[in-house]
DNA sequence: CGCCAGGTTGATTTCGCTCAAGCAATGTGG
DNA sequence: CCACATTGCTTGAGCGAAATCAACCTGGCG
């Protein structure tokens, strides 16, 4: 079952327990107070947009609680997830700070409470603290460094080695804790439609990808239940 | 015949003729004596290594003139070139905004005069002009989008749609103008291996595919000439 | 109950990679 | 100046991973 209610929202930005991850941590105090008496918060709840490819960038999105899905129009009209955003994540920085609408869209894959930073509030933060941009310039470097390396990998590697990449990913935003025996158990937070697009794949190739990891024991599927015997396996063959 | 030398160098800042379309269009005119005072030139060779891969990044590079590589060395130590640097361009932004090592190489493809500012006169001038940090963000920013819609297209896309969007991108740093029937001709500044690599596949392949193109006429090689006919009819095939 | 979307499975095809050989241009040493 | 390695490019043959096409479950849901 999908969560349908996220925890109450901090009194203020001083008690997120995820400021310190974020672009925000750069900012003193009396920056935070103005943060805070610019931000909104809203609940989305499961499958609702947040915004649309193409949409005006009005501001970016903290995520609080819950889980984001960000996706990309293909030529062909699908939709291909490309990341997901959980608890600490910043939303749209990347359209904001270009100054462009954005190049992607966003939905909430539970229920997900989103603070709001409007663009002119973000602005002045931004021109009074380099820190802040200093931040968001590192998250952008570092998002970057990631994609060139999916980009070089993407040719190079096979179906199955990409899935299990995108399974560690997964298991690191979801949070499990490893088991005794090094293993891990988790919920796939999406279709297997879109876990075959995160993989640049076929849900076709996927579901025989799948199939032949269970038939050597690499892994076990059941729906949407994940088990991994043991992590350092699967590290070893994406080495 | 690769262009042995390079135009004579502009007595300042002030007079290069690439200023208005880089990052340092963003600062002012007493910023920019600062930035005069601590930039140093110098020409690369052909073949010439300008970083490698995993050196500490000291500063950045300007492309004053001539023609850079930036590569990667892939898990088989292979080295793939990734993009070309033309007149206007910075080097070494993002290692150095990250904080982090060259996580690419440079090297000069034809004779080339770079511009070098080091790392303290750089923070200095980040530090004092917020907008120069902005520009720097939006080059990120707009850098990613790049790759990503690379990464996209790598997947669906055939190795000839690869390759014509890399022909029309390479014209486009050239700097050919069409002619009268819609058509350019250029000299490719780069081998097979690299232009192979470029579109994530292999000289093989990529030898194929232009004798494929030729044969319906789409596009004339020989040796590094390469002769368009019609541009538009490329650009139909990617649309 | 029928319908439909999501998922699985099987059969077939295709694109691009690998392996291997040949060839032209360039360089090197005797 | 010639014999020869070397390097970059092309060509052919065969193979394999994954896409495509098509059928068929399954579980909601009106």
């Amino acid at each position: 079952m999908v969560k349908t209610d996220v925890p109450n929202a901090p009194a203020s930005c001083f008690d997120c327990k995820h400021r310190s991850r974020t672009e925000w941590s750069a900012l003193s105090g009396d920056e935070v107070v103005r943060l805070e008496k610019n931000r909104s918060c809203r609940i989305f709840t499961a499958g609702e947009p947040i915004y649309f490819e193409g949409d005006s960038c009005d501001g970016v999105f903290c995520v609080e609680a819950g889980l984001v899905g960000v996706r990309k129009g293909d030529s062909d009209g699908n939709s291909i997830l490309l990341r997901l955003a959980t608890p600490g994540d910043t939303l749209g920085y990347r359209a904001f700070l270009a100054g462009e609408n954005h190049h992607t869209s966003a939905e909430a894959l539970a229920a997900t409470r989103l603070c709001f930073i409007p663009r002119s509030g973000l602005r002045d933060l931004l021109a009074e603290s380099p820190a802040l941009g200093l931040r968001f310039l590192q998250h952008a470097a570092s998002d970057l460094d990631d994609t060139e390396l999916k980009l070089l990998q993407s040719a190079a590697q096979s179906a199955r080695a990409r899935l299990v990449h995108v399974l560690l990913v997964l298991r690191e935003q979801m949070q499990v804790p490893t088991d005794e025996a090094g293993g891990v158990a988790f919920t796939l937070p999406i279709s297997r439609q879109d876990l075959a697009s995160m993989i640049r794949s076929r849900p076709e190739t996927l579901s025989r990808t799948i199939r032949q990891m269970e038939a050597e024991g690499a892994i076990h599927f059941a729906g949407r239940e994940v088990h991994i015997p043991s992590l350092d396996a699967l590290l070893d063959e994406i080495s």
